[in-house]
RNA sequence: GCCGCCUUAGCUCAGGGGUAGAGCAACGCACUCGUAAUGCGUAGGUCUCGGGUUCAAUUCCCGAAGGCGGCUCCA
């Protein structure tokens, strides 16, 4: 009997029981076949017209399986250290993979050389991956020892695709062979696996942290190893030095080395200051954001920062938000002599949000339909108190200025402002040098949300439409939403693309029904309005961070605290300098001139540490001609500039935005 | 909030039961120089905070605060 099968696109007659590693002619550069789509062990047998392909190592497919095998080997190193260990999952992540185990003491690092070793020793040992297909109730008697195990077994029934143990039709068990064919070792797994161990030629274990098992805070804790692998040493160097990089990117490192801002310790944990320079970058962003909001037809308000309890009460804050916020103030408790109370106190409570402060303004009065869509902007700080452990420098604080604004439209109007609204958004970030985004649609949470659902279907449609308008890739992301509304984030990649979300597009039909908004429509009836949520950098605090780590701290010149710096050659040259930094303050540049002792050299390194985007040179040659010479942060030089060349150049990038 | 690790000068880090060091930064003096570090000198620390053990704690133990990496959560 024969098989007719597609292998690479063209037909095939192979005999019966032929494998996918011969299928594809045991060509050594496939570790996997991909059959009909799905990922498959090249020793397992092909079957009558199947579509069959070739997996590399270096694809996409290739990798995370070569990931999932070496977690696979971290696991069975650490259960030849410690027995006892309980086996989680290990599934491939991007750029590695992790494995979790119960039953464990906390690692070391010395812990982890150990466990580094002894995989060393099993990728030498050529180990066979060996697929094995059990019943449940084989697998559970062979598994008896693992408890987590054993609950994946019995949760097969309902698989969920992050759980890459069990899931398809049947279990299988991996076994690992050594050379002579005896079983060293065996995990339940859905698989692929890579044909044998000696293919991992390059891996790393990362670090350590507890997880909870199965992502559920209800569940026990469980010990997590990340590691990373990769195709070759190469590849591997090639990761670690983008770690590194990454790490020189870092805002709240970049932060102190630029004097941007500090986190006090006398104020509590994540709560920002900013110094001089970070303020002029913040005061840039923010002046440059109110310019664009007021063409855009924003209304600028202002509102306190706390407020009696009775607003959050009827926003719903209280019900749904009460963990993210401060708790209370009570004021004006008044007690009588034996202690009881003779007039009950009032909680105040530090806004976690805008919206109903904001909603006040637009009741302080009658509204008609001719005023809407109103759009009511402030860059409003408020305050949440986040968990301890979820505080990351200015990117997760507990104090924060948002750019929100609250659009009042007509549901005929929602689609319209929807559309425009992503528009101006994308623009604006674009001005701030981020140009590449994905949209993400998150949608009701059943168990945190107020309001009807044809309400919630009806905001959901029309952020997607607005979505798919912009043409952006949109990834859903179900029970994402805040408890009054849907939402669009606009998911943006940084220089080294990492992805921030930062804008946030929210329809609410909940507050105006909890406030009893009103306007009046032109057939004289009252109408409910409609709100969008929406801020455009999250938040300043946020956006300054992600900004930061974008740039490297190397700030585009209408951004940088310091635009340009003069570096005399030597002291006599100050006060021709001078002269220069005079004219260029007239147009508004921010001009220091370096008039210290240090030699020239230095101050030129002390100017590129300091990543000023100008350094204006000048000696006697340049003095001659009237001249000055550029030199740049990454080190280009352009020497004898006119001067009004000179302040050509430096106010034309400025004022256009563009990174020098 | 949970788990682990960390906290010594402004920054980066040594050290260690008998109250401390380096480099850079700061300050002073000399040097006056053409594209990433001139030389010499001076000053700077309740070793995060609070308890405990000890003749003696910055060092060991406990707790707190802050930080870091994850988990969970999120602008």
């Amino acid at each position: 009997m024969s098989l007719t099968v597609q292998v690479a696109g063209s037909a095939q007659t192979l005999p019966a029981g032929t494998s996918y590693a011969a299928a594809l002619n045991n060509d050594k550069k496939f570790i996997a076949a991909l059959v009909n789509g799905e990922l498959r062990d090249l020793v397992s047998l092909a079957q009558d017209g199947e579509v069959i392909e070739g997996v590399e190592l270096t694809s996409a497919e290739g990798l995370s399986i070569l990931r999932h095998s070496t977690a696979h080997v971290m696991a069975q190193a650490v259960q030849q250290i410690w027995p006892q260990a309980h086996l989680g999952i290990g599934p491939p992540i991007s750029d590695g993979f992790y494995y979790d185990f119960g039953n464990i003491d906390p690692l070391t690092p010395e812990d982890l050389d150990l466990v580094e070793k002894k995989m060393r020793e099993i990728v030498n040992a050529q180990q066979k991956f060996s697929r094995r297909v059990v019943s449940e109730s084989q697998a559970k008697s062979e598994l008896a020892k693992e408890p987590f195990k054993l609950e994946l077994v019995s949760i097969k029934g309902a698989p969920t695709d992050e759980v890459m143990e069990v899931g398809g039709a049947e279990l299988t068990i991996y076994d690992n062979l050594d050379k002579d064919g005896n079983l060293v070792w065996c995990d339940l797994c859905r698989g692929p696996h890579i044909p044998h161990t000696g293919l991992i030629k390059a891996f790393k274990l990362m670090k350590t942290s507890a997880a909870y098992w199965r992502g559920s805070e209800k569940n026990p804790s469980v010990q997590r190893i990340y590691g990373t692998a990769w195709v070759t040493k190469e590849d591997l160097n090639g990761y670690l030095y983008r770690l590194a990089e990454a790490e020189k990117r870092d805002h709240r490192k970049l932060g102190v080395e630029l004097d941007l801002f500090s986190f006090p310790e006398e104020l509590g944990s994540g709560l920002p200051v900013f110094h001089p320079k970070g303020g002029v970058i913040r005061r840039a962003m923010e002046d440059y954001s109110r310019a664009m909001h007021e063409k855009a037809g924003y209304e600028f308000v202002y509102t306190p920062h706390i407020t009696k309890s009775n607003l959050f009460e009827t926003s719903g804050h209280l019900q749904w938000f009460a963990d993210g916020m401060y708790p209370p103030m009570k004021l004006d408790e008044e007690l009588n002599p034996d202690g009881t109370i003779r007039k009950p106190g009032v909680d105040y409570y530090l806004k976690p949000m805008n919206c109903p402060f904001h909603n006040l303004i637009y009741k302080s009065r009658g509204r008609s339909y001719r005023e809407l869509p109103l759009r009511l902007f402030e860059f409003g700080s408020v305050y949440r108190y986040e968990k301890s452990g979820v505080i990351h420098g200015l990117t997760r604080v507990r104090g924060m200025t948002q750019d929100d604004a609250h659009i009042y439209c007509t549901r005929e109007q929602m689609a319209g402002e929807l559309k425009s609204l992503l528009d101006f958004v994308l623009n604006l970030l674009r001005d701030y040098g981020l140009d590449d985004f994905y949209l993400e649609l998150s949608t009701k949470n059943a168990e945190k949300a107020m309001g009807s659902d044809a309400d919630w279907e009806q905001a959901t449609q029309a952020l997607s439409e607005a979505a798919h308008a912009s043409g952006l890739k949109l990834v859903p992301d179900p029970g994402g939403a805040a408890f009054y509304g849907p939402k669009i984030s606009v998911q943006v990649k940084d220089a080294i693309g990492r992805t921030w979300q930062m804008s946030t597009i929210q329809v609410d039909f909940q507050l105006p029904q909890r406030f009893e908004l009103e306007y009046q429509a032109n057939d004289g009836n009252r109408q409910q309005p409609i709100m969008i949520h929406r801020a455009l950098f999250g938040s300043v605090e946020r956006f300054l961070g992600v900004l930061t780590e974008h740039y490297a701290g190397a700030f585009p010149p209408w951004l940088a605290p310091i635009q340009v710096i003069g570096i005399p050659v030597a002291d006599t040259f100050n006060s021709y300098l001078d002269l220069i930094g005079n004219q260029l303050r007239e147009h508004g540049v921010r001009v220091e001139i370096d008039k210290s002792d240090e030699r020239m050299q230095k101050k030129i390194r002390n100017a590129q540490k300091e990543k000023i985007p100008f350094m204006l040179i000048a000696g006697e040659e340049d003095q001659a001609k009237g001249a000055v010479s550029f030199r740049y942060r990454d080190g280009t030089q352009v020497n004898a500039v006119a001067i009004e060349e000179a302040i050509r150049i430096i106010t034309d990038s400025i004022k256009d935005r563009k990174q020098v």
